[in-house]
DNA sequence: AGCACGCCGACT
DNA sequence: GTCGGCGTGCTC
């Protein structure tokens, strides 16, 4: 056998194939990574595959400066696993494989490498953990453990449970069945946000206290990053708890993946590429021939559809686990039938006036921060519009300004109009801050505390006032989405949502579903405990399906119907999709530069007969059009297969770059919104 | 993406 | 005469 004198290299370069290097000093093996000539400047480079041949110019192929190889290669499967993801959301292998190694591993090494390195491979300090007492299963989560321990080889189980079902609990006994078959066994556990990392890796370590647990997300430093990723890639640590990045880890013994929340649209990345680490998660589990579990109250519409065509394996959680637990009761209430307490029907005051009478304590969830989202003139109907983009100014009342959601353009709040100079200038709707000071005139008497991103900027304020809550020193909390994701409140026995609507009939083909997804997310808040629990909403869409189901808490009803109303309208989840994206400093460039798209798409649709089902929409101006003096507009491509789309989109994505148009744009497959 | 090369306008 | 603007094009 002839010895390979030359490696193939993947660089972390846009539109750069593969390149072929001399081997110089060392023994190079596929995995590793080397420091290589680029033009005039050196990059680092991960070899992906060696060869004894070249096709091209020998003078022309230079030698690698430097092979890095102090560490293991990363995994076939590892290089296989971003190969399949560059591939499919249309990006250089080198891009995806290296943009997705820590810092310090994607970096040159300087002078100091090797100490570094064993920097990094210190022991990390001991965590002291709370002992969590051991639960007992019932039967049905017995059923679901006892499923995944007799199944061999990949599968992809959707463990559907209420809030409160116990699926942390189900997690961790399929998580102890795996190491009981394999005691090295390394599993990757998926959360979608980084303030549940904290609770859930209490669990993980009281479960497994022999062993190392590790977490990867945005919150880390570098530095924390690079030690957890080197743990897990050196088998040292076994459990590895992250955000989406974590998908991207190297984890040679990786025998089970778990997907908390799957439906939690941070699991796809809304910037750089756009990958689903959800979809990536089954991918790299099929790869590997091993099971993933999705674990969800209201699962996403793709993946129920999965389980419906029986790709996926249903495991439902119906039983709240505690057992005294009652499912809340759910009232519609039509804010234009009863008379309105600024904003608040009189339904809900009386409600929440009966839970503090009795020392019980009430959620009240607005999806909107700040004061009102907007200011208007009482003269001549000004609004106070950002002036960067296509949307209000939302009033802070707290700060006095008006301040741009979207951009973050702020200024100090107008005391007369600045068109006419009228000083009526009066806030319209409510956000939180408005609602906080409704709700204190209401019960002067009453402990209020308002959650949202506003009121816990500063580090740790979120985790106290949660605390706060846990310790019934609030009677009263107001919040965002904040308050819906994670925290279980003892003694909350109410929950009143006040502005669901703008969901339910948005424009957004997704509304529903995620309007759904939220009320049972924070009708999950309340009475975890026992007692009889009350979800009041404020809606003038009593009468829909959603809350029919949400009364009944049946998530299948909902999910079926919408399902097949989506293959009706030959929408998603039973079409796939591409977003390409375009902003230029006016709208006509980035619709002109789509047209030209548009021009090369229809190309090289008429040019194979494969593509007559595939089609490209017109460009449009986007919803939200002008954001940060940036105008954007898009457009969609549609296919019948995912795998159609991509045999199209590795056709169209190089027409698209060569376009070489000065318009900033970005491909998005599998976009979640459209 | 960088970083070169390259071909036209105002400066010691 | 040259310093430098950023348009096009290549990187083994």
């Amino acid at each position: 056998m002839s010895k390979e004198h030359y490696v193939q290299v993947a660089l972390d370069v846009p539109a750069l194939p593969i390149l072929t290097y001399k081997a110089g000093e060392g023994e190079p093996r596929v995995g590793d990574r080397c420091v290589v000539p680029l033009g005039a400047r050196r990059e680092l480079g991960l070899i992906v595959g060696m060869t004894s041949h070249i096709d091209i110019d020998e003078k022309k192929c230079k030698s690698y400066l430097r092979l890095i190889n102090e560490i293991e290669p990363l995994s076939t499967h590892w290089l296989k696993f971003t190969k399949f993801a560059a591939d499919y959301y249309q990006h250089t292998w080198g891009e995806v494989a290296l943009a997705n190694l820590p810092q310090f591993f994607r970096s040159k090494p300087g002078p100091r490498y090797a100490m570094s390195l064993a920097k990094l491979r210190e022991p990390f300090k001991a965590v002291k953990v709370k002992q969590v007492p051991e639960l007992t299963l019932n039967d049905e989560q017995a059923r679901a453990v006892e499923v995944l321990k007799k199944h061999s080889g990949f599968g992809a189980f959707v463990l559907h449970g209420v809030t409160g079902s116990g699926k942390t609990e189900v997690y961790l006994r399929m998580m102890e069945s795996v190491f009981k078959d394999k005691p090295q066994a390394q599993i990757l556990f998926l959360v979608p946000e980084i303030n549940l990392t904290p609770q859930l890796e209490g669990r993980v370590r009281s479960h497994f206290p022999d062993k190392a647990v590790v977490t990867m997300h945005s919150g880390l430093s570098q530095g924390q990053r690079a030690k957890a990723w080197l743990a897990m890639h050196e088998k040292r640590a076994q459990i590895l708890i992250g955000t989406r990045m974590a998908i991207f880890a190297s984890i040679p013994e990786l025998s089970l993946v778990l997907v908390d929340e799957e439906h939690d649209l941070s699991y796809k990345a809304g910037d750089g590429i756009r990958y689903s680490a959800r979809d990536l998660a089954v991918k790299r589990a099929q790869m590997l021939a091993i099971p993933v579990v999705l674990g969800s109250a209201t699962p996403s519409l793709e993946t129920w559809a999965n389980v419906r065509v029986g790709h996926y394996n249903l495991l439902t959680l119906t039983k709240r686990a505690v057992q005294t637990a009652v499912m809340p009761q759910l009232r519609v209430i039509d804010p234009r039938h009863c008379s309105l307490i600024k904003g608040i029907s009189t339904e809900i005051v009386e409600a929440v006036s009966d839970r503090l009478s009795r020392g019980e304590q009430c959620i009240i969830f607005l999806n909107r921060r700040g004061y009102a989202p907007v200011i208007t003139c009482t003269s001549c109907g000004w609004l106070s519009k950002c002036p960067h983009c296509s949307t209000y100014a939302v009033y802070h009342k707290d700060r006095a300004r008006l301040i741009c959601h979207h951009c973050g353009w702020s200024h100090a709040v107008y005391s007369r109009c600045p068109d006419c100079g009228n000083v009526d200038l009066i806030p319209m709707g409510a956000g939180t801050q408005r609602i906080e000071e409704t709700i204190a005139h209401l019960w002067p008497e009453a402990r209020i505390l308002r959650i949202d991103r506003d009121s816990t900027q500063r580090k740790d304020a979120a985790e106290k006032a949660f605390a706060s809550v846990h310790a019934g020193e609030v009677d009263i909390l107001v919040g965002t989405q904040m308050v819906a994701k994670g925290h279980d409140f003892q003694n909350v026995t109410l929950v009143v949502v006040l502005n669901i609507d703008a969901q339910l009939v948005s424009a957004n083909p997704r509304g529903e579903e995620r309007a759904f997804a939220n009320l049972m997310q924070v009708a999950g808040r309340a009475g975890r405990a026992g007692s009889r629990a009350e979800i009041l909403v404020q809606s003038r869409f009593g009468d829909k399906l959603i809350f029919r189901a949400l009364a009944a808490q049946d998530y299948c009803l909902f999910a079926d119907r919408l399902l097949q109303e989506r293959k009706d309208e030959y929408a998603a989840p039973f079409v796939s999709q591409a977003l390409l994206t375009a902003d230029a400093t006016d709208i006509d460039k980035a619709l002109e530069f789509l047209r030209l798209a548009v021009q090369q798409a229809e190309i090289i649709r008429n040019r194979y007969e494969d593509f007559a089902h595939v089609t490209v929409y017109d460009p449009i101006p986007m919803a939200l059009m002008r954001v940060a003096d940036r105008e954007r507009a898009q457009l969609l491509v549609e296919a019948d297969t995912k795998a159609r789309l991509n045999r199209f989109l590795r056709l169209w994505y190089p027409a698209v770059v060569s376009l070489k148009s000065a318009v900033r744009w970005t491909m998005d497959v599998d976009p979640v919104d459209v």
